[in-house]
Formats: structure tokens, C-alpha cells, sequence
DNA sequence: TGTACATCAGTGAACGCGCGTTCACTGATGTAC
DNA sequence: TGTACATCAGTGAACGCGCGTTCACTGATGTAC
């Protein structure tokens, strides 16, 4: 590291970026396979490292369990957000490019890239209490990233989430089959259907 | 057992009756703990039992988690159909009635009395074939209960569903606290406004 | 510039504990005669 | 009706394994002089 860089404080050190390699690859990991599907030793070695280290990272495996859970939340809305921004591009409202965007058979088939919230939410009562603080910001987000993309008309925000995320939910409990897939398209076509309103 | 009661097979075996009983406590215990939170032992002694006994009643702890999951499923399916006949008796439509029911502050705090569904439903897709076969099932007896309450000019009962669902998950993931119960109310008021008509 | 030392990130063996599963045994219930 | 035996539900100790956590150590990087 440059002297400049270490004043500057704008290259992050070797176990900074460790450390980011392993909530990364943990963000991803509880998408998956839920929190209880998330073991230490498995991270680490996922993210090339033996188990031994964990703890010169992390106070414990729940201290873990809330930074991904954090970083999967940031993550997760940044991608729906690209997919939105290339919907609108393409002419779509700011309603439809939402709902096409998280109602996507893509979403269905991926978590682990995807939403937190819809991939968490059932769980995300029995977690520790910080777990709970960083998944209920979670929804606050969701919520507002909702509220960002309504049409005047179209009722609260928590509304149409609460649609988004339980669409989400039942289709992948039905399975990643036709029978869920037929469940999401319902469900979208039914939201634009009611709600959506060409471009003035 | 008398030999009348034998022959006619109405009276469940000593056996058949402890079967019963552990699958209520597990039906309980995945509601309020996940499929995660539902140890062999626990189960056991909540039933009154010693665990050694098990495996006198199930294959694996995974043949358990399906019964339960059905017994889950169906117990709480009839205790919303309780609330939603005592709502409708006092005059409330059927529409109504069901989203009251599913929408309560009752139901918010009380997941293991109430819809395995909203209970479960980010869990499922991480479970065994079998337990995902019960799954799918309990989703679509879910829809199959709004679809029996939905007035005509209302959209389609999958849609609504995935409301109930998500609001109960979001709620949920909010906490049981002021945050959690005003989602919980903005979403039951948004959908009784949009959708309730009164009766003719 | 080179040498000696200190710091630090990561390694890998080991621990303790919980949990699913097995099994020999017990005590109660049912059956044969 | 009573006795001997068989069946069966449930007991409790033991097993093997995985997982979170700890710790002494190593090899590389940085620092003092």
C-alpha cells in the first residue's frame, strides 16, 4: 500500500478484504440455504480459507449471520434495482419494471441473488435479536423502494410488498416448476393488470 | 378395546393415540421453531415421552417433520375457519371475515396455533422432496380457502393469498410490537377498502 | 542496504456439546390352555 | 378362574458425527537501526 493510499484511507488492508470476501460469500450462502444452512466452516472454505481464522474476523457465528444478512439486503436491492433500470429503459413504467423486475421467473429460480426478505422472511422471527434489527431494516427498505416506484393511484406501498414478497414466497413453495411459475405469472399479471397505468 | 370397537375399527390402539400425540406437539413445535428448531428429543419429552421410543413410531426425524407438516397445516387451516364462522356470524362478510381472521393481531403473535403457510414458507423450498409435497399441498388448500370467500368482482383468490401471506411474514419480520401490528392494520384496512363490498 | 526483530493473517489440530439414531432391556397388556 | 408365556410400547444408555469455538503455531509482511 502507497503512503497516499494509507492516509488517503482509500485501499482497504489484506483482512479487510478478507473480510469482505467471507460476508460476501455468506450473503449469498444464507440466501440459499436459510441461516441454518450456513456453517462456518463451510464459508470459510467457500471463500478459500480453513475454519481456523473465523474468529480473528468474527466475535461469533451470529455476528456473521447479521453482517450478511446485511449485506445480503443491500445486495439484493441493488440487482432488483438493475433490473428495474433496464425495464425503464426499454419504455416500461416505474410500476411495471418493479413488478416484472421481482416477480421475474429469474427471482423464482435464483434466491441466492435475490431479495433477502423473500428469501428470509419466515425465519427471521427466531433469529437473534440483532439479526432481527438488521432484517426489520431490511423491510423498511423494500417497502420504500416500493413507495419509489408507485403511481399515485396505486394503494400504500406496504401493500403492494407484502404482494411482492408473498407471491415470491407461495411460488417457490409450490417448487421452481410449472405449477410455480404459473402462480408468478398470476399473481404479476394480476398486480399490472389492476394497478398499472400507461404513462401519462 | 371391546371386540365390537375392533371390529369396527373405531377406537384407536394405545399406540396409535401416542402417534397422535407427538405428531400434534411437532405440528406446534415448526410453527413456533422452523423445521430447524424441532429436535427428536424435545418433541419426544414435550409429548411426555423418552426419545428412545422414536423410531418405534417414525422412519426419521424427516418422516416427523412431514406428518407435522400435514397435521400443521390442516390444524391451523380449521382454526382460521373457526375465526372466520364466529365473524361471519356477527355479520361480517365472508370476504371480510377472512381477512380479519388472517389479519389479526392474534394470529400475528401466535404461529403456532395458526397458518403453517405463513409460519414456514421461506423454510420449504430447503426441505426434503416429501416435506415440499405436503408443502404444496398446504399452498394450494390455502388458496382454495380464499378462493371459497372471495366475492365476485374481486381478483383472483391466488393474488389475495399472496397478500395474506406476505403481510403476515412482513408483520412478522417487523416484530410483534407497535412497528409489526401497524403494518399488519395498514394492510388488512388497504385490502378490506379495495376489495370488501357489502352484502347485497 | 542489510540484518534482526515484531506484528499479523491465516493454519490445522483439538475440545466439548448437541443431536439423530440404535439397541438391549423392562414392565405392562394380551393370549393360550 | 388361574397360571405361563408371548407380544408390544416405551426406557435409557450408548454411538457416531457435525459444528461452533479455542489455541498454539507458521510463514509472510512490515519496522527499527
Amino acid at each position: 500500500m502507497s503512503e497516499y493510499t494509507a492516509l488517503m484511507n482509500t485501499a482497504p488492508s489484506r483482512k479487510q478484504l478478507t473480510h469482505d470476501r467471507i460476508v460476501t460469500t455468506a450473503a449469498k450462502a444464507i440466501r440459499r440455504g436459510g441461516f441454518h444452512g450456513v456453517g462456518v466452516a463451510d464459508i470459510m472454505k467457500e471463500a478459500g480459507l480453513t475454519h481456523g481464522g473465523f474468529y480473528a474476523h468474527f466475535a461469533s457465528r451470529n455476528a456473521l449471520l447479521t453482517e450478511a444478512l446485511e449485506r445480503a439486503g443491500q445486495e439484493g436491492a441493488s440487482r432488483v434495482a438493475k433490473e428495474v433500470e433496464t425495464r425503464r429503459r426499454q419504455g416500461a413504467s416505474a410500476f411495471r419494471a418493479l413488478v416484472d423486475a421481482y416477480l421475474s421467473e429469474r427471482h423464482l429460480g435464483a434466491p441466492e441473488r435475490m431479495c433477502a426478505v423473500a428469501a428470509l422472511a419466515s425465519e427471521i422471527p427466531r433469529q437473534s435479536p440483532e439479526v432481527r434489527k438488521a432484517a426489520a431494516q431490511r423491510v423498511r427498505d423494500l417497502i420504500a423502494m416500493v413507495a419509489h416506484s408507485l403511481p399515485a393511484d396505486v394503494p400504500s406501498a406496504p401493500v403492494i410488498a407484502c404482494q411482492l414478497v408473498g407471491a415470491l414466497q407461495l411460488s417457490r413453495a409450490l417448487g421452481d416448476n410449472a405449477e410455480g411459475r404459473a402462480l408468478l405469472t398470476t399473481t404479476r399479471n394480476a398486480l399490472l393488470a389492476q394497478f398499472d397505468r400507461p404513462a401519462p
